[in-house]
DNA sequence: GTCTATATAGGGATAGAC
DNA sequence: GTCTATCCCTATATAGAC
């Protein structure tokens, strides 16, 4: 069973974006890799932000539904940690990691995207939900690093000896940690 | 006393590229900004390439230098907090800051530029440095993250209500506290 | 050291045939 | 749904005058 092309040009562009950058990307390179024109992508998307739009909100949909749950939850120590516990299960959903490369690596490229300004509001609001009112700075800032902390994992895999199991289940711990302070 | 040109030239590219990305900023905007022509600015760099390259060099020399301090010392747990602490003065540093800002909004845009390299590998080994060989994976990631946690509190201060001042003590705690891991 | 003018290339996007 | 052909624009970079 065949994938559609509308697919495999969101694949095929995700990749050279994330590789190469969004800006040094052309359309032509997308559709030479796929071995079609530059004019049959603008048959499924209508533009290159398009292409971008459509990754994001695949992303986006994922956030508010994480988003959505913790907010329906008793605002609990427990509830925070499974929060986390959940983002990191969303980080390893393959197209959700390269989605996410993709955009930490072009914020500037993107900045004026709308979509990213959606994304980035939901991340600061799942941020939000790992904080109490009275919290201290430290606690403040210990938290917002906690989902962070999930990421990190990801470019350590470069230089490491450590394998990529031993990795996840670290940051996983060191995420836990940054909750309790 | 009057700035050169070619400092203008970095100061307004470094500008424009962190606030517009690399690739969508060009040299006619820069050099209308100065109030000069494209031309001008091919008589002090011979490429566009050049300017980032000139601008990175500011960087990995502040990085190689704080290198060769910790790799003088002993390495202990006053080493490894005083290295944090080193990093975090080199980090407000006004045109440290910016540069770094820069090249982080731009890494797949600058991804196959040689100057990165140099510098991506001077990160990798002041990480280095936070670690022991013996450390257990969540030590790893743990140390791993805290120079990184000084960087935390620059995307933060968008969002928060904690001051500046309050943010870079509290970063800075979280930091080495991750260091007692 | 800065200018004007231009070479050369490549980008995104569209029209219209098949 | 994909093609060829093309429009229009902007980019980096250079040549040569001042």
């Amino acid at each position: 069973m065949r994938e559609d092309t509308r697919t495999r040009i969101q694949e095929v562009a995700l990749r050279l974006f994330t590789e190469q950058g969004y800006e040094a990307t052309s359309l032509r390179e997308i559709a030479e890799e796929l071995g079609v024109t530059k004019a049959a992508l603008y048959y499924h998307f209508k533009t290159k932000d398009d292409i971008v739009a459509s990754l994001v909100d695949l992303r986006v949909a994922e956030l508010e539904e994480l988003l959505q749950w913790v907010r329906s939850q008793p605002k609990t120590p427990e509830t925070r940690r499974e929060l986390v516990r959940r983002y990191a299960e969303y980080l390893v959903r393959p197209r959700y990691l390269e989605v996410t490369r993709f955009l930490e690596r072009n914020q500037t490229a993107l900045r004026a995207h709308p979509k990213l300004m959606k994304m980035r509001e939901a991340m600061l609001a799942l941020t939000a939900e790992l904080s109490e009112p009275g919290a201290t700075p430290v606690q403040r800032v210990s938290r917002a690093l906690a989902l962070f902390a999930l990421h990190a994992g990801k470019w350590m895999t470069q230089q490491d000896d450590l394998t990529e199991d031993e990795i996840a289940k670290a940051s996983m711990e060191v995420a836990l940690r940054l909750l309790e302070e």
